[in-house]
DNA sequence: AATGCAGTTGCAAATCACTTGCAACAAATA
DNA sequence: TATTTGTTGCAAGTGATTTGCAACTGCATT
């Protein structure tokens, strides 16, 4: 590849440097989070890869996920009362809004919410590592 | 009771007011979750609840939980791939900063946050039902 | 291209955190 | 005190995810 973004990594190179095997069932994986949109979780990886490649188990998606999170080509999130919903770690950082009746993710940023953050930790003598911002909502009738 | 604070609600009557009964079972959890300084998972409450009264069991502190969080009494926290933990609801909301070196929860609050989260929802066109703001630091050195 | 071996896989079974069906039981009300 | 209806414990069931294990396969080496 040579035109390559730097928010749009070659996980596999990633992955073959970090010791991990790139089998055929972790390119099936790679591909379908490469190419999702939305946030699926990992029963809906696994329907998307079947489609493609029969030989793909839940476990193995499972075992990949945690590969993947492990090495940064993923992020994982843990909405409340459902399943670990994944989506590529290749986008900038941003927020959730979570649509309580129907599971819908919409993202956002908010620069002055994160400044406030900095702020916040500031005073309390924090430096921010990560952080997680869920906004559990109903859409207005 | 004489002197109760507009932060400090009679629950038993609260409960009761929405038909709620009061069960020796549900006493023994409400004075647990009153008295407890942490944040408990269930099976924390069922162990703290067992040692007072026996005739408590599991399923019944997760109905009664439920309960309590329809109820208003308590508050759910999921953090990070562990169960639900609970605390009463008689402090203010407060979001959390994580100590990612000590595991420490400070607590905090800012209106203004809270005041762009509103306007996002709003643009977006829904309406918050509740939010969760972690930050995950390390202490300055 | 064939070999060797450590990392991977699918399957079945296990685990974890809850949740639910059901018959016995006990609050609230009459 | 009787009646009604919510609650309970127990056992079994779920949903999400993990693990034991023997067969398999990248991939570095020959």
């Amino acid at each position: 590849m040579s035109n390559m973004s730097p928010l749009h990594h070659d996980y596999e190179a990633l992955l073959r440097e970090a010791g991990v095997r790139i089998t055929k069932q972790r390119q099936v994986i790679l591909k379908i989070i490469a190419d999702a949109a939305d946030h699926p979780d990992a029963m809906e990886i696994y329907n998307r890869a079947s489609a493609l490649d029969a030989s793909v188990s839940l476990p193995t998606v499972y075992r990949t996920m945690k590969t993947l999170e492990e090495n940064g080509a993923i992020r994982r999130h843990t909405f409340e009362g459902g399943p670990s919903r994944f989506e590529h770690a290749d986008s900038e950082h941003h927020d959730h809004l979570i649509d309580m009746e129907t599971g819908d993710v919409i993202e956002f940023t908010s620069p002055k919410i994160e400044a406030l953050q900095r702020e916040i930790a500031e005073e309390l003598g924090y430096d921010i590592v990560h952080h997680r911002l869920e906004i559990y909502g109903k859409r207005r009738g």
